[in-house]
RNA sequence: GGGCGGAUAGCUCAGCUGGUCAGAGCGCUGCCCUUACAAGGCAGAGGUCACAGGUUCGACCCCUGUUCCGCCUACCA
């Protein structure tokens, strides 16, 4: 073996082996409870960055920790096809190549974001490989499939048939960049610094006396329809039925009175209605029967049409034509101050809503749309959560969760673009024509919200009214979310009935960041119960992001990017997985360090030289003795393990990864390695030694299974190590995961241990203060008049003195201090105290010893006072537990029979420095 | 505006239903190339647990309030 554990020589030739051996691959009929995972999959446009890493990384452990179970383990990986995204990419590919989607038209353009996901979209599945996902890759998916789509349309017709489908006219988010609806959780809201723009309406008739209203658009007043103010505003309330002159414009617009839409304490207390470019004012109108003028165009541009039919100033019309919204507000702000309407002019916080794809500011836009009427389907997601068959980790996210499902609004599921899924309906050409609810156009056609749709699984042959064949369907394309709400069904195959989805559905647990719970986790609720009857997972285990170490938001704009892959490749895919694992506490984000990790590669190379110890120790006989008749250390070692093993099996159970990789990371570095490796070196030095051959069976068997409690976290080395150890079967990969044998956990032995590490420690700290090398050996004396301390003591005499490197141990009730010894207390774990004196003569320095003993009696008089304190409260005395009393009075014992021995052996110091002084 | 979370060693974080000197990693200091490992070993320094009250025999932990920092959510135009 190598001196240094080397990543790169392992980790491809064991992912190959595992995948060739089909170690992935679940069968719906395999042995074993089920176990099922699907990966929340990622954006096809996509490469991996650290919250994939993340992301994967858990899902593996909980994978592999599993699968060594003996579960019949299934991890469901895919790619989702990221409708916007996606196109976006292919678009900015077409215009390098000279061309658009439009001159291209929608098959070929189709077809070449196929080719494209063909050359590139893969990207993403070979860097998971990397991490050692080990996903059943025969069963990739990608929502785009036949199979997937199929699914999509099936859902959609019979939401649709179910009447929670329905198109129809509203007011929508719209980006004007990717000229598509949004739904609402799809706009970002960002804080800016607005102005609120105070304008004069003045009374038709008495031009003299203005209304005045405030707005921070005051682009949008020329499609105003009313004004609003309060029906109890005794300022205004008088107004309300007569009408205003609309600035800039040759309109009148009537005064309501509205009490929803108007705060009295805002602003001027009247609000401008815009019924087509504002949410409220969309309802206000609704409410007072007000016309929609709709004014801004798909790019966000005033729309000359619009600006006629709003009768704006013929001036003014023509300056404003086709202008960005951001150019017409200048341009209307600088007509309304020249008109003397402009009241005042103040800052103003307020929030911007931005497309999450492309940050560009959305628009509300009137147009038909598909939605889907949520409430009916959010109530069983509500109960299922409410009654824990749905459970969120950590707890904190139900409340969460609830909060904006009993909350929800429809869901708006059209877009505007091309790649994606296809809205499974069509209109009847010759009915459109006739209706007036089709208009066709030279290359294209438009569908106004009264047209009739025909939805069906497949293109229905002819219109079921008047019998024409000429049907043409419905451009739109479905949210990228509608068909990712349906990952965990109909990745298993659904609408068929397949085994898998008998065997596997529904599956145990999700893994997912919390920035797609609304987006996906809660759709993915709703979508399971209603089409398969059951919750689509029993656990949610919700992670935190991944920040850089200054906690931002990792982004490739601030350059503060850790690239997993470069990270693999510097310090190995292990530490990567390892330091994630240990940095995930519930919770909380993240703030991963590349210090950190390298700690990780440390500890991997920790490992490995651990087992290149085992290794060159491997030769000689091998007595496979009962555990009784073990050597006291190995019987230490095999108990400090299976409690470790049950800890980490606790804390995965309860999704706490930090925790047991903390728990691992401990013991093997601070127990196996520190103590154990060095306890048993003794005995394997002296090769003819009665315990050098049990010694060499409990050092392999207890690290061969060291290594498989590891694997599911740093799975390369583990198996690279396991392979070249003596082992059962083919892969430590199906080897199975230990579990704790309370039967070898012994704690009058763990007692016994620490009362042997505490004296070698005590050695240490001498050596330590006094500068003392590790090479020098030296005489001491340990004198303690507890009995079982003194005869563990006794019995591990020539182990004690081995490994502290002590020549001659003395060890007795009473010895006599060396004359120039320093000295050290030893606390017994199982109780008692005693003394140890090291010989120094020559080396010690007087003064650094009085301090260090000095100190240690401050810490100890102040430990007394504490104790005697609460010992002497009669409150204490009588209410205590039994045994927090118990321990409290031992402890103020132990502490001061300690102080005594101090004590003592200060004022021996002392005798002696002045003596030589 | 509402909600959630956080504030513990220089840094990043643990600390389970209140009860033995408050823990870890990294960093720092000193000594050591001891035959698995210098990507190492041994030892050590470092904390009025944000602040103020309260409950309790006892509070990092429970309650109230305050300050600061994140995030989610929301139509105050």
């Amino acid at each position: 073996m190598e001196k240094a554990y080397d990543p790169k020589q392992v980790e491809q030739r064991w992912y190959q082996t595992w995948v060739e051996r089909g170690y992935f691959h679940a069968s719906a009929t395999g042995p074993g409870s089920p176990y099922a995972i699907v990966m929340p999959p990622p954006n096809i446009t996509g490469s991996l960055h650290m919250g994939h890493a993340l992301n994967n990384t858990l899902q593996d452990i909980l994978i592999r920790w599993r699968r060594m179970q003996g579960r019949n383990t299934l991890w469901v990986p895919g790619t989702d096809h990221a409708g916007i995204a996606t196109q976006n990419v292919v678009e900015k590919q077409l215009l390098a190549e000279g061309t658009t989607r439009d001159k291209l038209g929608r098959d070929r353009f189709i077809q070449k974001v196929w080719e494209w996901k063909a050359q590139s979209g893969g990207a993403i599945i070979e860097q998971l490989k990397r991490l050692g996902s080990s996903c059943d890759w025969d069963r990739l998916r990608f929502t785009m499939d036949e199979g997937l789509s199929k699914a999509v349309r099936e859902v959609f017709v019979r939401l649709y048939e179910d009447g929670l489908i329905y198109r129809g006219e509203r007011l929508i988010n719209w980006c004007p960049r990717c000229l598509t609806a949004l739904s609402d959780i799809e706009v970002e809201h960002e804080d800016a610094t607005g102005k609120l723009y105070h304008i004069r309406y003045p009374l038709a008739d008495d031009r003299s006396t203005p209304l005045t209203v405030a707005t921070t658009r005051p682009e949008t007043l020329l499609g105003d329809t009313g004004v609003a103010v309060h029906p109890e505003d005794p300022r205004y309330n008088r107004f309300i039925g007569k009408r205003v002159k609309l600035p800039l414009t040759r309109r009148l617009i009537p005064v309501v009175g509205d009490s929803i839409l108007v705060d009295r304490e805002f602003g001027t207390g009247a609000v401008k209605i815009t019924p087509a470019h504002d949410f409220n004012d969309f309802e206000a109108g609704l409410r007072h029967n007000l016309p929609r003028l709709a004014l801004i165009d798909q790019q966000a541009r005033l729309d000359p049409a619009g600006l006629r039919d709003a009768q704006v100033d013929d001036a003014l019309q023509e300056r404003l034509a086709s202008k960005p919204v951001r150019e017409a507000r200048a341009l209307v702000v600088d007509a309304l101050e020249k008109g003397g309407f402009l009241a005042k002019v103040e800052d103003h916080p307020m929030a911007l809503g931005k497309c999450y794809r492309c940050k560009t500011v959305v628009e509300p836009y009137l147009s038909p749309q598909w939605f889907v009427k949520i409430q009916p389907l959010a109530e069983p997601a509500i109960k299922a959560v409410e009654s824990a068959q749905i459970r969120l980790i950590p707890a904190q996210w139900t409340n969460n969760y609830l909060a904006w499902m009993r909350d929800i609004k429809d869901w708006c599921i059209s877009r505007q673009i091309w790649w994606g899924h296809q809205i499974p309906a069509w209109y009847c050409v010759n009915c459109g024509r006739d209706t007036g609810t089709l208009l066709e156009a030279p290359k294209s056609f438009t569908l106004t919200a009264e047209a009739k749709p025909l939805v069906a699984r497949h293109a229905p042959s002819h219109c079921p009214d008047c019998g024409h064949h000429q049907l043409v369907r419905d451009p739109d394309v479905l949210d990228t979310w509608f068909s990712s709400a349906l990952w965990p069904f109909s990745t298993l195959g659904w609408p068929d009935e397949t085994p898998e989805l008998k065997t596997f559905y529904p599956t145990s647990t999700l893994v997912t960041g919390f920035d797609i719970l609304f987006f996906w986790v809660a759709r993915m609720i709703m979508m399971g119960l209603k089409f398969m009857g059951q919750e689509p997972f029993r656990d949610v285990y919700i992670h935190a992001l991944v920040r850089d170490a200054e906690g931002q938001k990792m982004s490739k704009s601030k350059g503060n990017v850790i690239d997993p892959l470069e990270v693999m490749d510097k310090y190995g895919t292990d530490a990567l997985r390892f330091t994630l694992a240990a940095m995930a506490s519930p919770g909380r984000d993240i703030k991963l360090s590349e210090e950190r990790i390298e700690g990780y590669r440390n500890f991997a190379n920790k490992l490995w030289n651990a087992a290149r110890f085992i290794l060159m120790h491997r030769e000689g006989p091998r007595a496979d003795a009962p555990v009784a008749e073990r050597p006291v250390t190995d019987r230490w070692i095999l108990s400090r393990l299976h409690r470790c093993i049950g800890e980490v099996n606790a804390s995965l159970e309860a999704y706490r990864f930090d925790e047991a990789a903390n728990t691992l990371y401990q013991f093997i570095w601070h127990e196996y390695c520190d103590w154990y490796v060095e306890l048993v070196k003794p005995a394997l030095a002296d090769k003819a030694s009665r315990q050098a051959a049990p010694t060499r069976t409990t050092l392999i068997e207890s690290f061969e299974t060291l290594l498989r409690l590891l694997h599911p976290f740093m799975p390369f080395i583990t198996e690279e190590i396991w392979q070249a150890l003596p082992h059962k079967g083919e892969s430590i990969m199906i080897a199975p995961y230990p579990t704790p044998n309370p039967a070898l956990i012994n704690d009058s032995i763990e007692t016994e241990i620490a009362s042997v590490t505490s004296v070698v420690s005590a050695v240490r700290n001498i050596r330590g203060s006094q500068g003392i090398p590790s090479s020098r050996q030296l005489h001491a004396a340990v004198a303690t008049p507890a009995e079982t301390f003194k005869n563990t003591l006794k019995t591990h005499h020539n182990l004690i003195a081995s490994i502290a490197g002590i020549s001659d141990l003395a060890i007795d009730t009473d010895v006599k201090p060396y004359p120039h010894s320093a000295s050290s207390s030893v606390v017994f774990p199982g109780g008692g105290v005693g003394i140890i004196y090291v010989d120094l003569a020559g080396l010690i320095d007087v003064e650094k010893e009085k301090t260090r003993i000095e100190k240690r009696l401050k810490e100890l008089a102040a430990q007394i006072e504490q104790t005697e304190k609460k010992l002497s409260n009669p409150h204490f005395v009588a209410k205590v537990p039994p045994d927090v009393l118990k321990k409290t009075k031992a402890r103020h014992e132990e502490c001061r029979a300690e102080h005594e021995k101090l004590t003592g052996e200060l004022r021996r110091l002392r005798a002696m420095s002045g003596g030589a002084g």
